[in-house]
RNA sequence: GCCAGUUUAGCUCAGCGGUAGAGCAACGGUUUUGUAAACCGUCGGUCGCCGGUUCGAUCCCGGCAACUGGCUCCA
């Protein structure tokens, strides 16, 4: 199907002269792949291959399906246009020629190709607006429908290679067909390429699916549990739960308060928050409870039979019902227009007709009283239970802001292709709060979010971040947003002033608000450079409204509150999964699953004695520890507590018995010598304490 | 949900048209030890699930599920 709209994604010239040198180069190798491809099939059809973070993709359409086996003998191809060193020449055409060397197959082709015509070139010329000059990239035979820019010559690309294939929709709509997409990378020079790699070999060595498994900290029992549903282990929950302590303190410093929700709510909780309809699919299906079910379904059954008797004895006449017409009324209205018509009966019908008549009327009477099935839905969101909150009292705006915290399990049906490990999962824990606000007080109260999350940045050693603000596109209004297009403007007016002012780094793209106001997603790059969106902010100017939120003013009049949703710590599962990577699974001690292990040299008295007394006190002052008190070789001993990533090993042997000491090694630095046994308590404690990187 | 790939013991992985094997882990012993592995033994699997082909299927074929890489979506 035609896309009629302009992508909301396509770059305008002027983006594309912002290219980077890098993004020129993979953009260029993309070509060189076109090419090579049509060297070995000619018959190739090519849709897209812009440059993308890690490298650059061509869509193409092609009957033999490519595979990594067939990477070696492209990569060659490519090899040879890159020796050939052909220059990247810029052919500017009107639109006419264009569309003639697409029908001619010419366009993303080696020549012209009769009966093959250049089908996505074609779809590609109908998004460039009338007025913009349409241009060609050549490199030797190949000729490219492409606004560039590119290298100088096919020469420039130093180093490349063809990484991986996957499917993708022609123009990402599912309802074009899909295509073949050939990912690779491509780099200045060689040493860049291996850098590359080695970081991809590091992330696969720090993936939190393999972490996770290993240091025990959660569980995917797809089987009994179900897809997407975590299992928090004994481990991972000792993560869950510093964590959980670091938001509760640093959200009651900043005058927030916590609530508790429930897990689920009506159908009309979903109604009046509009969740439904925009955000239907998110949520899981609704659970129907219906305490009358028996006698519906007797009704019911009665109901339908009589109708069928009627329909038989020509009664149905009278009521002037079509089947079709009676199966769309709903109980109500059926029960409406029985009781009207047969008020107006005809006293000359027989007996028998009339009992019949009113007998179903009765029956749809009595089916149209019972009490309707209740509705409920699994929350997907928060945010509507504490509307609830706000709403349970009333308010006034002296009790403004008002900063409800929580961290609430929320359940969202992600499609099963989608889901992903701890990153991407279904029942999900969300670091939660509602700032209800005036709009004078919305920019100093977006102003201290911003300073919770630098807090947190800082303690967990982030130096790399920024904002990604989303807001709504005029197209989408009344169908992807709430229709309010006034307050659309003032609101994302008023957050992009505060962004501006308070000098934090980010990025305006349109058309990716939520349904209810913009949204500010926080990117993070962990410690080997790769991107996470792990928390996200949002400005709600609608759904208060829709509750009837309201507080008193100062001039006695009710005013409707802004609400900020905001989750600096984003959920357990996504953010968990991004410190394994972050910490490589060597978490620091206030995060430590097991944060210290004692372990005695043999088994022998006393010096069990004094090493478990080093552990009651540590575990008195809740410190996560564990003895290891076997006759092990004590080489073992550490290696196991090397392998269990536990971040303090205190090793107790006769020698360090006698002089009230004990020797510390710290995980992945090997033996640190021995100190005095109070010390070394203490120092642990303070480094809790601090919450010490 | 769509396209592709994968699925063998708790984990990492061999293997094969004739109903399975290693290392680690676990368990039982022996060993009394100074900073990343002392030794011996034992247990452990409807080869993801359901069908089909076959004398016989973990292996071949089909369907389903889960997972993974992407697409779409998203914290």
């Amino acid at each position: 199907m035609p896309n009629a709209e302009q992508p909301a994604d396509r770059k305008t010239l002027d983006d594309r002269q912002k290219m980077t040198d890098l993004e020129r180069l993979r953009h260029s190798c993309a070509h060189v792949l076109a090419t090579a491809i049509l060297r070995l099939w000619p018959e190739a059809q090519f849709a897209a291959g812009p440059p993308v973070e890690n490298g650059f993709y061509y869509d193409l359409d092609l009957g033999h399906r490519i595979s990594p086996e067939d990477f070696e003998k492209i990569e060659a191809e490519m090899k040879k246009e890159i020796k050939a060193n052909n220059v990247f020449e810029r052919i500017v055409v009107t639109r006419e020629q264009a569309l003639a060397d697409a029908a001619s197959g010419r366009l993303g082709g080696l020549g012209e190709r009769p009966g093959n015509p250049s089908k996505f070139k074609i779809g590609n010329l109908a998004d460039i607006p009338e007025g913009e000059p349409i241009s060609y990239y050549r490199n030797g035979d190949f000729l490219d429908l492409c606004a560039g820019p590119h290298v100088m010559r096919t020469g420039n690309i130093g180093a490349f290679k063809l990484t991986h294939v996957a499917s993708a929709y022609y123009k990402g709509d599912e309802k074009n067909p899909q295509l073949q997409r050939i990912y690779g990378t491509a780099f200045k020079n060689k040493t860049e390429l291996e850098a590359y790699f080695t970081m991809i070999e590091e992330a696969k060595r720090r993936d939190h699916r393999k972490i996770g498994q290993e240091m025990g900290l959660f569980a995917l029992d797809s089987e009994y549990v179900g897809p997407g549903l975590a299992l928090w282990l004994p481990n991972g929950t000792a993560i869950v739960e510093a964590l959980e302590t670091l938001a509760k303190e640093a959200e009651f410093a900043a005058g927030y308060v916590r609530v508790k929700t429930p897990h689920l709510a009506r159908e009309k909780m979903y109604k009046t928050s509009g969740h439904l309809p925009y955000y239907a699919e998110s949520m899981f299906p609704p659970m129907q409870i219906d305490e009358v079910a028996p006698r519906r379904s007797e009704l019911a059954a009665k109901k339908q039979q009589l109708w069928e008797l009627c329909r038989s004895n020509g009664a149905a006449e009278i009521l002037n019902v079509s089947a079709t017409e009676q199966a769309a009324l709903s109980s109500g209205q059926e029960f409406q227009l029985l009781d009207q018509r047969t008020r107006e009966l005809d006293p000359a019908l027989p007996a028998e007709t009339k009992r019949v008549l009113l007998e179903l009327r009765d029956i749809a009477r009595a089916l149209f009283q019972l009490p309707p099935a209740e509705v409920y839905y699994l929350k997907a969101m928060n945010c509507p239970h504490h509307h609830r909150i706000f709403a349970a009292e009333p308010r006034s705006y002296r009790d403004l802001p008002l900063r409800l915290a929580e961290y609430g399990t929320c359940y969202r049906y992600e499609q099963s292709g989608e889901l992903f490990g701890l990153m991407r999962v279904r029942a999900l824990n969300m670091n939660d709060a509602h700032i209800y606000c005036t709009a004078e007080q919305f920019a100093e109260e977006f102003r201290a979010v911003n300073d919770m999350y630098l807090k947190y940045f800082q303690i967990f050693g982030l130096s790399k971040y920024q904002m990604r603000f989303s807001t709504h596109s005029a197209e989408g209004l009344g169908k992807k947003y709430v229709n309010e297009p006034e307050l659309w403007h003032k609101t994302e007016d008023m957050v992009r002033r505060v962004l501006i002012e308070s000098g934090i780094n980010y990025v305006e793209v349109a058309n990716e608000a939520a349904f209810y106001g913009p949204k500010i997603d926080v990117q993070v790059w962990s410690a080997i450079g790769r991107e996470f969106t792990i928390a996200t902010n949002q400005v709600d100017f609608a759904v208060p409204a829709k509750f009837g939120l309201t507080y008193r003013d100062r001039d006695n009049t009710d005013k409707t509150p802004l609400c900020i949703h905001r989750a600096p710590l984003g959920t357990h599962e996504r953010f968990i999964g991004f410190l394994i990577e972050h910490y490589a699974g060597n978490f620091p001690l206030w995060l430590a699953p097991e944060q210290v292990r004692v372990m005695t040299i043999g088994d022998e008295e006393p010096l069990v004695t004094y090493a478990q007394a080093i552990v009651a006190e540590l575990r008195a002052n809740q410190v996560r520890v564990k003895a290891d008190f076997t006759t092990n070789k004590i080489n073992g001993k550490i290696q196991d507590a090397e392998k269990a990533k536990v971040h303090t090993m205190l090793v107790i042997g006769s020698r360090d018995m006698e002089a009230g000491n004990v020797s510390l090694r710290l995980h992945g630095k090997g033996n640190i010598g021995a100190k005095p046994k109070a010390d070394a308590v203490a120092e642990i404690l303070v480094a809790i304490k601090e919450r010490r990187g």
